[in-house]
DNA sequence: GTGGTCTAGACCACG
DNA sequence: GTGGTCTAGACCACC
């Protein structure tokens, strides 16, 4: 099975850090176990049509993070010593983007409403091109 | 008084921006309102403690989306509100916070009922500062 | 081939405006084409004996108006024609122009007649000029 | 009889240059003789609503052009050695200034009809602003 | 006094 | 290699 990692390239968040946080995420939920080991560098970037260096990149921060550890010439792996987010940091950082979106609401005169509906258009998109992506990937490696 | 502007300068964030959503934020919910004078580039740089350069940056993208305006030799003001942009950019604007919000949900494993929730939240929350802003500005000026 | 554009320094129009004008122009009349890259910030401050951070300002507001685009570490190129402004500001931009031809006709005493003369030529002369490079496109891809 | 002087402060164009340009055009054709007064800084000022330094640096310009020649304490006349834009000049300015409204035109997708049309509103916007200032300065000075 | 422009040069982010 | 950000400091334009 994929892990299921998804980039929008066109998001203000950089690439790397997008995967960084998946992958530290995947970690804090269990979907990825400690001692597990990680794609290659170039598998998951040919996976993501991205450049290796930014796959590169992001492992590397997590190594330094302590939440993966690089083991020679064998590649990358879950780390005891992971982190996750507390949950006040998670709804913390939930209501920030919110907050952001109702901020520019306000600007273009939206309501409420309308901002519901466009968050639901967006969330189906999302849904979308994640779905669509797993597919392409399951006929690829079935 | 001071309009309370802080900056975080270790934050992904570019400071410029940082301030220009300060500003946007602070129009947005009325502590700004039209006419009103901001505080100078040099007065705003030495508060904050950085280079007035990066405060007349922020102020030179608010005043291109026609949030401020420049008065030679006075100073920049809160500017009459107009609608700037088309409908499409409108749209294309809000439709890019929105993902944002989106992916910061799949992020943290938020379904759509809680993204909506804490969209409803943070839409209340930002409407009750508004409405009791125009409520004391009322006691001023009845 | 090099674009062609210069600048004069003692000019009272900025330099950074005198580029992001001529980029407009040659995006304008197809000089640019859709896709198609820019010099680097870097060889065109070189070219033309400035500083970088001077193209950079020219480049950046014409990514703000959406004639340019910026692609993350490869350069900067010429964006899908959308529309970015509302029909109030595009109004508002146009009425622009045409008072400071208005201006300049009153300042040298041109009446009506003869500024509408004028525009009429200009506008034959861009339209030769836009044709002309159309016809050679047609003969290299026919 | 007022000299029909007018600036729009909105305008790209400085108004310290815009008073000066009118006073040499004028000067140029006639309305203004050799050796002849021109109002002091202060009615000038007073006249069209601006700073008085605006206007003093306007007089301070053509002073240095040798258009104007300052009189101790008796006030600023016309120098005997004025100078006038040549026809060349005088079209090539003017064609300059209808090419950029044609360049925004373009980028804006509006037609000659269009365009043409607009320069006439801005035309008889502007002739109405002026005769509206006449009259105000006849009921003055009756 | 105000903001606007430009330079020089450093450092960072991204691919 | 690309562009993006920030600083320091100079000079100018305007009122």
């Amino acid at each position: 099975m994929s892990l299921g990692f998804f980039i929008a390239p066109a998001s203000d968040v950089p690439i790397f850090r997008q995967i960084q946080q998946q992958i530290q995420q995947a970690v804090a939920v269990g979907k990825l176990r400690v001692g597990e080991q990680l794609p290659t560098v170039r598998t998951l970037a040919e996976e993501l049509v991205i450049n290796p260096n930014t796959v590169a990149r992001a492992y590397q921060e997590l190594i330094r993070d302590g939440v993966l550890e690089s083991r020679a010439g064998r590649g990358v792996f879950v780390s005891e010593r992971r982190q996750v987010f507390s949950d006040a940091e998670r709804a913390r950082r939930l209501r920030h983007s919110a907050l952001q979106l109702c901020h520019e609401a306000l600007l273009f005169d939206a309501g409420l409403t309308e901002t519901r509906r466009i968050l639901e258009e967006a969330w189906s998109e999302l849904q979308g091109e994640i779905s669509r992506r797993e597919t392409s990937a399951e006929k690829k490696q079935p």
